[in-house]
RNA sequence: UGGGGUGUGGUGUAAUUGGCAACACAGCAGUUUCUGGUUCUGCUAUUCGGGGUUCGAGUCCCUGCACCCCAACCA
């Protein structure tokens, strides 16, 4: 497969950088940042803002910082930030330093911010946010200027300061930024700069008790580590002008960075938006945010994606301002690339229906060798017991088979593998009519799998010897939205949950090496699918996702 | 309602900047195979609508339409 391998290396994000360095705009320097907020986990959204920034920085020999943009105490953790730094490390990409933070910067801004008020840039305005909503206008329709907007620079330095020391109630005054009520852009219609919040900070404690907003911290802070190419997405395309407002009334140390935008990544069947992931995770819907049916990169990485994978996806995709949703099949196919290349292949019995050997000779155990992964020699063969009770796959047998079936039925031979060919004889029912134990012959001739007259047959099927199997439990998943875009039919994406998104299967059949798995491992059970050993619960496999199925499309055409 | 952004097969992304619309996923038909996996081959299918400029338009001009974003003291 090749879809991982040529990337589109070149987009209107590059193409503009390429320009800018070939026209000595910031000495031919690129920097890039990625700035989340610590107020939850990353996802696969993010994971494309971080392939954009790292790898657009290593291109062009730059580097790109991890900052954290805390400018809100509210709902901001250090959990997250821990969290954050070790996803990102997970998805492979090494910060250019320590982690920074908008709250290191809090000093600066607020020098700057007197910058403005001294310039007659801002003004301190005592009315509450719901007066200065309805002063702001509408799309089409005029602001109305604050009473307060022409107070005297002393006058406002003065509130200003207050408002640092802790005067006020919070709500009771911002600081804005004096623009343009009349601006048809609704940012610039005399922004707030800070509010007030009595509220302790996740680094800076109770230093502080007026907090920027975000568009006053990010540009600056931008500058002052001397980003060049700030990339954001589309939502803050309008910001923009304001990002630019800013840096162009300050005494910067550097150059003025450039804020540039792109299309945020959605996927079908889920949700990014960390609103609704963190309702998930607080109503008790998922089991947290590492949830395997989760889009944070936990949740991905818990189920079994290589971060390479994700890196891979995020690169081929590409950016444009398009704003598009992505098929999950898309991503899935890449994970399917790497694991089938790199994953070692186990024999499981999800559902096991009893297979008896009856001309296996009392007592006898053979040691069949199988090969671990057939993409890759160096992975080699190991040993597996076969004895003469087995457990196959319930599937693997029909009394009555339909059109095209080739597995096991009365009369037919297939091949086990790696083992023998062995021909059904018969079988036991419950009363319900289903199936409880098959019986066959082998041949003995066809130890190894293949027979010495050359017949073939139509089927290999998987199978664990009985007195030799390891007993554990494997959680399949479905979508966790049914719907391809949640949320169209009602408008609320939570109405589109699929309540069954997963099923655990108890009391599975596993070779006896996968006793030895590794917590996180990733293997293929053959004909099965990709599973991911829980990191925590041993023998209990997460499927990452199933393989391509004909079979499976054979029966759903009819 | 004012401003900004975006429209290319079923999905997403390209098109040497005006020169045979390509790549991947999905789907279909074969091939290979000790996994109904993998591999390999082939097929299906695209420029939002209407005008215009041009030998030639996805690309330029005019016009219409659709969708997304902006009126937090969130980011």
């Amino acid at each position: 497969m090749s879809n991982g391998a040529e990337a589109p290396l070149d987009d209107f994000v590059r193409e503009l950088v390429r320009a800018d360095a070939a026209s000595g705009r910031f000495g031919g320097r690129v920097q890039t940042r990625f700035p989340p907020e610590p107020n939850g986990y990353l996802h696969i959204g993010h994971a494309k803002a971080i392939t954009l920034d790292f790898e657009l920085a290593n291109e062009f020999g730059g580097v790109c910082n991890l900052r954290f943009d805390d400018t809100n105490p509210d709902t901001e953790d250090t959990a997250f930030v821990d969290g954050i730094i070790e996803d990102l490390e997970w998805l492979g990409y090494q910060p250019n330093g320590e982690p920074l933070y908008a709250s290191d910067y809090f000093e600066q801004l607020y020098t700057w911010a007197e910058h403005l008020i001294s310039q007659g840039l801002a003004y301190v305005d005592d009315q509450d946010a719901e007066t200065i909503s309805q002063q702001r206008g509408g799309f089409g329709q005029p602001g109305i200027e604050s009473p307060f907007r022409s107070r005297t620079v002393d006058e406002n330095l003065e509130l200003f300061r207050n408002m640092r020391d802790g005067k006020y109630e919070e709500g009771s005054r911002v600081l804005r930024a004096k623009i343009d009520m009349q601006h048809e852009n609704m940012q610039l219609r005399d922004p707030v700069m800070y509010r007030i919040r009595h509220e302790p900070h996740h680094r800076t404690g109770n230093r502080w008790h007026i907090y920027p907003t975000y568009d006053w911290a990010h540009g600056q802070s931008d500058a002052i580590e001397g980003v060049t190419h700030s990339l954001c997405t589309l939502e803050f395309d309008s910001h923009r002008p304001l990002y630019d407002w800013y840096l162009s009334h300050l005494p910067l140390p550097g150059d003025t960075p450039r804020q540039t935008e792109f299309a945020r990544l959605e996927l079908t069947h889920t949700v990014t938006s960390k609103r609704r992931l963190a309702t998930l995770v607080n109503d008790g819907i998922v089991d947290g945010w590492d949830d395997p049916r989760m889009p944070t990169l936990r949740g991905l990485r818990r189920r079994g994606y290589p971060a390479a994978a994700i890196r891979d996806f995020c690169s081929f995709i590409g950016v444009s301002r398009a704003n598009s949703r992505h098929q999950i099949e898309l991503l899935e196919s890449f994970v399917r690339q790497h694991l089938n290349a790199t994953a070692q292949r186990k024999m499981a019995v999800l559902d096991p229906l009893r297979l008896v050997i009856t001309n296996w000779p009392e007592g006898q155990v053979d040691e069949v060798e199988v090969v671990n992964n057939p993409e890759n020699s160096d992975d080699g063969n190991r040993l597996v017991p076969f004895s003469g009770e087995l457990f196959i796959e319930h599937d693997d047998f029909r009394a009555d088979p339909p059109p095209k079936y080739f597995r096991l039925t009365p009369g037919r031979e297939v091949r086990l593998r790696g083992a023998y060919f062995v021909t059904c004889t018969g079988f036991d029912v419950d009363e319900a009519g289903k199936p409880t134990t098959v019986y066959a012959t082998y041949d003995p001739a066809t130890r190894g799998g293949n027979a010495p007259d050359g017949r073939k047959v139509k089927s290999t099927m998987h199978w664990v010897s009985a007195q030799h199997a390891v007993t554990g439990s494997a959680a399949l998943y479905e979508r966790l939205f049914a719907a391809e875009v949640p949320g169209t039919e009602t408008g609320d994406p939570m109405d589109d949950l699929d309540p069954n998104s997963v099923s655990v299967l108890e009391g599975c059949m596993f070779e006896p090496s996968m006793g030895e798995l590794e917590p996180g491992e990733v293997v293929q059970f053959e004909r099965l699918g990709y599973f991911a050993h829980d990191p925590r619960t041993r023998l209990l496999f997460h499927r990452t996702v199933g393989l391509r199925d004909e079979w499976a499309r054979i029966q759903q055409r009819g």
